[in-house]
RNA sequence: GGCGACGUACCCAAGUGGCUAAGGGGGAGGUCUGCAAAACCUUUAUGCAGCGGUUCAAAUCCGCUCGUCGCCUCCA
């Protein structure tokens, strides 16, 4: 398996710290918010690599954290007049709600920043004591000058930063680059003892205490939006390589972003998506699978012609496990060759290897996909060519099962095709109920017994208007939702 | 200003030295069907922003140009 790692630019072999063990870390949000797509982005990309990890056969210790204090969480709790714990619990509960929707596992560990003061503190005494952090005024900053490798993420160097003239100044500082560990309270505001006087701990030091209680001083997968990348995760590796003295972490990857128009999605431009109003137009399998069809390195454009195009893949997938279904239920006694079994026999043969070839490499589930839909063209296609009997009953049963294993480690296919179009039919709002369908499904079939075919003809097209398309088989009529 | 990424068909998107440049959507034509839908077939990039160079061989490596975007400030 090969990691892109964002501290050597390069694809690289992954061989974990303790054999058989994978440690990961992904950065979680600051839970002062509705979370927009972007964050959706990034929970669903760190999912799918510990599911396949797991699917390698490795134990893994997942970690994602939440910050639940912060200036924005005290900020918005006096605009909703709540406390800022009670606003981070909103939050959090918040998140739980989309993601569970979206399909993002729990993490094995998910801790949050106010339960580890103690050790943040531990934390800064020992950088204190060591002489790569100072106080100032009942803060606590860590001085970046006494770490050599300062900047060995984001490939900048100290002089070059300090002669950008966006940094503010800050007396309390011994050099503008500093970070706080550590912020004096203001009168009113949450704090904590400590050394120091009252306080509460600044925003990077807590993934380095919670890294290091759970997972090590060394551990393999550090993960988050590529806008962590600095000043956020180039002050986690300096903080904490400072105080154990030891590599912090082996790879680090970064997620790219979701642009609305081909600039980066965020909140102080204001051009960003909920993930609830997202979900109130498509259904989340559609947003998972278009985020998973794009590498999770590149850029990928939000619109409503993407979700668009994804619903109707998934469609193309269900309709085709929809096929199989009917044709494994069959009387299968008499044998007959499809025409195109060799086809369906050799991708049946090589799919799965290159499925792992895909997702081995640097995690590419777009290419994964694509395979996926190879699969379903050529499974199509041997199901045209009607063939019966056990062979073919065995082939496509394999056929299924190579697609659900594949789908298990995306975490998409996993419904029944029945469970997709409701599911549709409510995203789509469609009026009409099931026992409406099947009742003028019923009265076409009579039409069409008596030859009536522009009466026929006029109860698919109404019910066409209404967003449901029939399917005429051999001897029944089904129904789906128009995607 | 410093650093970096990207530019593949009508749209989305894999591919980073060597078989006919994946896959999806859309368009056109066809098979099937009472008509449809679905599915399948053919077709839609002798070419991968442009120009040079390296090589037996380049979308893939190097250089320049143009364009787009990101980070350098909270941000997934």
């Amino acid at each position: 398996m090969r990691i892109y790692n964002t501290l050597t630019a390069k694809k690289e072999e992954f061989v974990p710290v303790r054999p058989g063990e994978v440690s990961m870390y992904s950065c979680g949000i600051t839970a002062y918010d509705f979370c927009h797509i972007g964050h959706a982005r990034s929970a669903i990309v760190f999912d799918v690599m510990r599911r396949y990890i797991r699917y390698k056969g490795y134990t893994i210790t997942y970690i994602r954290n939440f910050t639940d204090i912060d200036d924005k969480i005290i900020n918005r709790g006096h605009q909703e007049g709540l406390a800022w714990d009670a606003v981070a619990k909103k939050y959090i509960d918040e998140y739980y709600r989309d993601m569970d929707m979206l399909g993002v596992g729990r993490a094995d560990v998910e801790p949050r920043a106010t339960d580890y003061i103690g050790e943040m503190i531990e934390i800064v005494q020992g950088l204190i004591d060591k002489g790569h952090a100072y106080v100032s005024d009942g803060s606590v900053y860590f001085e970046v000058g006494s770490f050599r490798g300062y900047g060995k993420l984001s490939k900048r160097d100290l002089e070059d930063m300090m002669a950008g003239a966006r940094i503010e100044v800050n007396e309390r500082k011994k050099n503008p680059m500093d970070f706080a560990l550590w912020k004096a309270s203001k009168e009113g505001e949450p704090a904590w003892e400590s050394p120091w006087g009252p306080g509460r701990p600044g925003w990077h030091i807590e993934c380095s205490a919670m890294s290091l209680k759970h997972l090590g001083e060394t551990f393999d997968i550090h993960g988050g939006g590529a806008d962590l990348i600095f000043p956020h995760h180039e002050n986690e590796i300096a903080q904490s390589e400072a105080f154990t003295g030891k590599p912090f972490v082996k790879y680090w990857v970064h997620n790219g972003f979701i642009t609305v128009d081909k600039e980066k999605m965020s909140k102080s431009l204001g051009n960003f998506f909920t993930i609830r109003e997202i979900l109130h137009k498509f259904d989340a399998e559609a947003v998972r699978f278009f985020l998973l069809s794009t590498h999770y390195r590149s850029p990928i454009e939000f619109s409503d012609e993407q979700l668009k195009e994804a619903e109707v893949s998934i469609d193309r997938y269900y309709t085709t496990v929809l096929r199989a279904r009917d044709f494994l239920a069959l009387d299968q006694s008499v044998e007959k060759k499809s025409v195109d079994e060799q086809a369906l026999s050799d991708i049946l043969d090589s799919f799965i290897v290159r499925f792992r070839e895909a997702m081995d490499d640097d995690f590419n589930t777009a290419l994964a996909i694509g395979g996926i839909f190879e699969l379903i063209r050529i499974l199509n296609k041997y199901l045209d060519g009607k063939p019966l009997g056990v062979r073919s009953a065995e082939l496509v049963t394999r056929a299924e099962a190579l697609l659900r294993e594949a789908g298990d480690v995306l975490n998409i296919f996993a419904r029944t095709p029945e469970e997709w179009y409701k599911a549709l039919m409510a995203v789509k709002k469609i009026s009409l109920t099931e026992p409406d369908i099947l009742s003028r499904i019923e009265a076409r079939r009579q039409a069409r017994e008596n030859k009536e075919w522009a009466a026929a003809d006029g109860i698919r097209k109404d019910l066409d208007a209404l967003g449901i398309v029939l399917e005429d088989k051999k001897d029944s009529t089904t129904w789906k939702v128009k995607v």
